[in-house]
RNA sequence: GUCCCCAUCGUCUAGCGGUUAGGACACCGCCCUUUCACGGCGGUAACCGGGGUUCAAGUCCCCGUGGGGACGCCA
């Protein structure tokens, strides 16, 4: 009976709770992907809690376009959360309630310095070397008005604060350089460092995963969490993904909204797989499966130092996941690029079947798409290089062997059609490397397919016989003179 | 400029005082082969520099150098 109670009580005092909170000023992009992909890990295998959260507190800058390409994003990834999303717009009571109490408890004061002012302020800062900063000039004062006027936060002007970091290890801030930042505009929103506070407490955050752009911000937060006397959350700052130039990674880079991923024919799982490979790792393992990720995943086992996004390592994962996926989970992701290249499949082939004789020469699944097009709709004309390459003078009679032998075939499937191909190469004393290549044009127009017994057996018979009439007439129109 | 973080093949990484410095991507050969691929085999390639500590340093410490981040009434 004991053991059962003690057992509980230990469960209740260490449920995680986690969230991923991005700001709808942009798409879900790779950086904020990872750092999502972490903290849903961390979650889930603790099973704990993990929240979305909009930070959308800059009025400005919000849009519903964000807000729906950040939903978008995380749906296709697969990162279910368990509560949200959450927006802060609709917790603007509560801050300010908040914001009220720390200037009752004199930890706030109001403060009417300029815009203006403020930026000659740091002007002169930065003349003199100095790391700009506010300079506290309504620090005391007791005169400053409502109206007009933002609240700033008492920080402490001595000693350190130490972030006792999961990934990083201990980090020594003083106070010295940090300052009294903003916790409301003068319309009373509130800003950032004050929202994420006020939630992270309220929300029971246990584990904080961002960032460690936000390592400047750390310190702030945690001398507002002592403020307001919360229990401190532990703190993991993931290092930065850069570009191939060493720069943080940024629109210019490239794709680095997550749906354009989709876009370019990338598979989810394959997407986060690398993510996770990227500034971590166990053992040599380069492939994981979602219970892998969820049950090997460790937060202090992820890198200090800044990694490289690479484009080519993670198509070769992207390559992994299309051959060896189930075909029916290929087929699903594949829905979306065929609708989008408008490819209709329903007059031809089964798609799994298609996906078996492809996948093992598709990087993408928008290529994988684009390959397979002739098995569900005739094409116009032959490649022309591929025509060039391989359609030589005695290509109409082959050809037209072939076509012959194929006619009278019955039971179509790869056995007859392979024995038709090897009974004219016999017979016209040809080897494979004469009869292969013009026939694979003949039947698909260009010059690259699955081994031609499996291609024309997916073909079928109609379409086969149809092609190879019209790849007559064109060879031996192209030798008539 | 100030503060913070970081530093092993081109890239992602293993290494946690004693290793022929391992794996993966990319690249280059060879094999397989009717095309394109897959696959198999092999190869090129790294401890930023300088000082310490130690019998012993890629591993620990310090200083440089280089890179990244932050310094908003953005988040």
């Amino acid at each position: 009976m004991l053991p059962f109670v003690s057992l509980k009580i230990k469960q209740i005092n260490i449920m995680v709770v986690t969230r991923f909170p991005p700001s709808p000023t942009g798409d879900l992009h790779i950086g904020g992907a990872r750092t999502a992909l972490y903290s849903w890990l961390y979650a889930r295998q603790n099973n704990g809690k993990f929240i979305l959260r909009i930070e959308d507190t800059d009025l400005e800058r919000n849009s519903q376009k964000s807000i729906d390409a950040i939903l978008d994003g995380m749906n296709w990834l697969g990162l279910d959360y368990d509560e949200g999303p959450v927006f802060q717009t609709d917790r603007f009571d509560r801050y300010k309630e908040v914001i009220q109490q720390l200037l009752d408890e004199g930890k706030a004061y109001r403060c009417d310095c300029s815009p203006e002012e403020l930026e000659a302020v740091r002007e002169q800062q930065r003349a003199n070397k100095e790391k700009p900063k506010y300079n506290g000039k309504c620090r005391h004062r007791t005169d400053v008005p409502v109206e007009g006027s933002v609240v700033r936060f008492k920080n402490p002007l001595e000693g350190d604060v130490v972030i006792h970091d999961l990934v990083k290890g201990d980090i020594v801030i003083n106070n010295r350089e940090l300052d009294d930042l903003i916790l409301a505009r003068p319309n009373g929103v509130p800003t950032y460092n004050l929202t994420v506070v006020v939630d992270d407490i309220d929300m029971g955050m246990t584990h904080v995963i961002r960032g460690d752009d936000h390592i400047n911000n750390t310190p702030r937060q945690i001398n507002l969490f002592e403020a307001l006397g919360a229990k401190l959350p532990a703190f993991a700052h993931v290092p930065m993904i850069l570009g191939d130039d060493g720069k943080r990674l940024s629109k210019r880079h490239g794709a680095v909204g997550v749906m354009q991923y989709r876009d370019d024919g990338f598979i989810p799982q394959a997407l986060l797989n690398y993510l996770l490979r990227l500034g971590w790792s166990h053992e040599d393992q380069e492939i994981f499966s979602r219970e892998e990720m969820i049950n090997l995943f460790k937060i202090e086992n992820v890198n200090v130092a800044p990694s490289t996004f690479n484009t080519k390592k993670l198509i070769w994962v992207n390559e992994q996941y299309i051959q060896t996926l189930p075909a029916a989970e290929i087929a699903e992701h594949l829905q979306w690029h065929l609708e989008n290249q408008n490819l209709d499949i329903s007059n031809g082939p089964a798609i799994t079947d298609v996906i078996e004789a492809h996948r093992e020469r598709a990087k993408t699944l928008k290529e994988l798409a684009e390959n397979i097009r002739y098995y569900y709709q005739d094409f116009e004309e032959f490649d022309a290089n591929a025509t060039k390459k391989h359609f030589k003078t005695a290509t109409p009679g082959i050809l037209q062997n072939l076509l012959d032998k194929f006619s009278a075939v019955d039971d179509w499937n790869t056995e007859s059609i392979d024995a038709v191909i090897k009974d004219t190469c016999e017979e016209l004393e040809l080897g494979m490397g004469k009869v292969g290549p013009a026939l694979r044009v003949a039947v698909t127009g260009v010059a690259m397919s699955p081994s031609l017994d499996v291609t024309i057996n997916l073909i079928g018979k109609k379409r086969t016989l149809e092609r190879m009439e019209k790849a007559v007439a064109f060879a031996t129109a192209k030798y008539a003179d």
